[in-house]
DNA sequence: GGTATCAATATTGTATCCAATGTAAAAGGG
DNA sequence: CCCTTTTACATTGGATACAATATTGATACC
């Protein structure tokens, strides 16, 4: 018998599906800043009520991505220049932490992931592709954390520069400087280095930072 | 003519009402670890029906306070050893960069606030109220940051341990050494010492961490 | 007595309906 | 013509009602 046994326990609920698909495409850039969100449209787009809807869109504003005002609905949230600099900041922190970390712990087929992934961004010809393969090449290099908390703060805060982050890959040499940094870390990674490899994600990361302040005048229109 | 304006636009939704409630609740400990959350029974409590109490059950979980189970509902989340110690270093990590950031842009109106703050803690009788008057003490220290977000953070992480201070405090020579601690990190911040108060603060959230651990067993039964 | 099956109950998830509020267009007055 | 007022409409906040699922207790069977 061939079947794809699913736990059913785990079935998400409504109120789940609509907050993953919109936190999505909210911190990829596909509903802009300022965009107001009606909860009776959303409704209509996954076909259901606005119940569901409105506790999506309460866990959207604990997690900062939106704001509502009484009576007069949600708008995605954006930041100023000094906001996106404070996060990157934030970033900047923790998440050389998290790594430091997990490189004593990561296990081979970590490594071996994290080389792939480290390609699969490296040769990407597709810039809408860029910004979710560095994501996803960061968090592999986090996987052996065991600091589970931390990891959750950093992934929010990561939320909340996605945006501008894969709109400056698509300008200037920040692919190019991405893959290049992407590379010494990865190897500081895989020779067990902790503390390199945590030294120049922070780097990695106010480099970022500085590529994005720099051109966010543009961004913010 | 004497009234007391208010802001009607900001008046909250018994949604937001509840929300605050609950998470005040549960962060000082007033409902225990695993108790189970039940939606009618708190609509009834705030005379509502259960729709706003889910949008406040959905914000909880959304900050990690609860946990939720589809068709079976929520319980208040508690944390292991590993948990707690891992929410301690993150703090270690936050709160003085925080204080770091505050201390040059610390006005003299803060000042005394803080002195009187700290006065308050010390010569408090109640042990009921210490945990409070603690995080009111470092929140008033924190008030001239501009790092909003890593306060917001740093908020958070708070809520999550607040219950288990609190615990420690009651026990052993906790407060005792608490009010040393605070004189000295007022010190620090008063004489515009920034780098000293960020040191002493780490010190004393990693002393809290130590203590706490030590007695978690106790804790958490 | 112990266990499996099924009905009864409790609880959650969602849809529908109504009230409260904000917004924008239409009407009226100078 | 411009400004104020009013009215209609759009949208959100919340209550009630119903469906889906879990849990508990009762019954039957061995």
């Amino acid at each position: 018998m061939k079947v794809d046994f699913v736990d059913i326990s785990k079935t998400s609920s409504a109120s789940k599906i609509i907050f993953s698909a919109l936190r999505k495409a909210i911190i990829e850039g596909d509903i802009a800043v300022g965009t107001p969100l009606r909860q009776d449209e959303i409704a209509q787009s996954f076909q259901t009520s606005r119940i569901p809807v409105r506790e999506a869109l309460s866990r959207l504003e604990e997690q900062g991505l939106i704001k509502t005002h009484r009576f007069k609905g949600a708008v995605v949230v954006g930041l100023s220049a000094d906001e996106a600099s404070e996060i990157f900041d934030l970033r900047a922190l923790l998440e050389p932490e998290i790594l430091r970390g997990a490189v004593p712990q990561m296990t081979d087929a970590t490594k071996q992931t994290a080389i792939i992934r480290c390609n699969d961004f490296s040769n990407s010809s597709d810039p809408l592709a860029w910004g979710g393969l560095n994501r996803i090449f960061h968090d592999t290099l986090y996987t052996d954390s065991s600091q589970t908390f931390t990891r959750e703060v950093a992934d929010k805060a990561m939320d909340r520069v996605d945006r501008y982050i894969r709109a400056v890959l698509l300008e200037g040499n920040g692919m190019q400087r991405a893959k290049s940094e992407h590379l010494a870390i990865l190897e500081a990674c895989l020779s067990g280095n902790a503390d390199l490899a945590a030294d120049l994600h922070r780097e990695h990361i106010l480099g970022a930072k500085k590529t994005l302040l720099a051109s966010f005048p543009t961004l913010s229109k």
